[in-house]
RNA sequence: GCAGUCGGACGGUUUGUCGCUGGCAUCCUUUCGGGGAUGAAAGAGGAAAGUCCGGGCAGCAUAGGGCAUCCCACUUGUUAACGGCAAGCAAUCCGCGAGGGUUGAGUAGCGGAGAAGAAAAUAACCGCCUCUCUUUUCUUUUGGAGAGUGAGGUAAGGGUGAGAAGGUGAGGCAAGAGCUCACCAGCCGUGUGGUGACAUACGGGCUGUUCGCCUUGGGAGCUGUAAGAUCAUGUAAACCGGCGUUAUGAGGGUAGCCCGCCCCAUGUCGGAGGGUAGAUCGCUAGAGCCAUACGGUGACGGGUGGCGUAGAUAAAUGACAGACACCUUCGCUCUUCGGAGCAAGGCACAGAACCCGGCUUAUAGGCCGGCUGCUUUC
């Protein structure tokens, strides 16, 4: 498994483009009034939905921290880019197990706490959450 | 040197790995709409914030007049404009001082001003003074002194208050009073100076404070880039325009009201709207920035030369690791007592969203200049 993603990893290339992430207005009303899941690692909550797949980009997500947490827009910024960082550099979990599906995903990532959080911390809760969907997937 | 005050400018630098955004160049590909790869550059602020003023720009509305409503209010200037800014004026408060804060159209009329105080604007509670009467007492007598009652005069003194009938002093008086005089503060008139707010000289005895209504002068159409435009999809009885036609009465529009003005059922011809999701434009060359000398006390102005500098849209401008710089220390070590080294910790406020000019608020840390006070040395 180590090897396997080692190998992903070195070839492709960690990126994130404005294609993965969700912008789509229909696409989000529903994903979170009727077919999300959820599951939780605090401080983050993901909301997932099975999609037609995009051979290209399967997977596309997107991050959300309330205005309530965080009421200066430095500090919701930070969380925004931790986020997207730990999900870029932990993604082919999800990818590899999606590999052999019919279906894509979107995900939905949603920050609870009020205080910041370690880059290291983010990054072990991504890869908690990602497994976890991931093993949902397979047993689909 | 220390403390202070005013003004100005800054607000990290850098290496590595992995990324993001929009352009550019080259190449590849294409169903000619586009898609992809590689490369070298670019990519948040002084407040980007609050959204408090003022404009540009855009759309909609709009014959005209009056009233109401709202905003502004010492003067002169500055500007595209402003409630900003600059330089001034007057009053007042703070500071030894350099300086700083607050207030500022008018007062003819009407109304309000708790508690306190006799009284808050036709002032008499205590006090002071005069007179009548009664009474006590002293004296040889005329008369003197005290107490009380009543009539009157008095704004000098007391106490209350933010404010007590301009202030202080002298004359004057029974006692007093701008009653008279001198000086001072205000007001009015005249002269002089100033663009002006005002200042000043002379004359006049005219003189309570504050708030609101009110009065005067100036100004204000509404909505904000989610404005708005184009493309694609696509249709009805809805919308717009032309022609024809009915009625003179209600209704609608014209920012809230009034006057005034405009419109009108239905038919026919022509045009093309609305909703939903999306793409493109709007979208960055602008009252632009930098340098320089000139005019102006200054805000600022025009001149010359140079520069090309973010454009996202579930919203890019980063994440991680390190080095340097800077700051702090009940920490260690050294010291020529000025500091130096090591260690640990810290490194602010804060993220463009159509674009500008301001205001307000937040802000670690240091830098530069003018001036003031104290101190040391010469």
């Amino acid at each position: 498994m180590y090897n396997l993603r080692f190998f992903t990893r070195y070839f492709m290339t960690a990126t994130l483009c404005k294609a993965e992430r969700q912008n789509k207005h229909s696409v989000i009303g529903k994903l979170f009034e009727s077919g999300g899941k959820s599951i939780s690692a605090f401080p983050l909550r993901v909301v997932y939905m099975p999609l037609a797949k995009d051979d290209e980009f399967p997977v596309s997500i997107l991050v959300s921290v309330p205005k309530r947490l965080f009421k200066r827009a430095v500090k919701r910024n930070r969380v925004k880019r931790q986020v997207r960082e730990a999900y870029r550099l932990n993604k082919d979990i999800l990818l590899q197990a999606l590999a052999d599906q019919p279906h894509g995903m979107v995900l939905a990532f949603i920050w609870l706490d009020k205080e910041l959080h370690s880059s290291e911390d983010i990054g072990r809760k991504m890869r908690n959450l990602l497994h976890r969907i991931a093993e949902k997937t397979l047993q689909l």
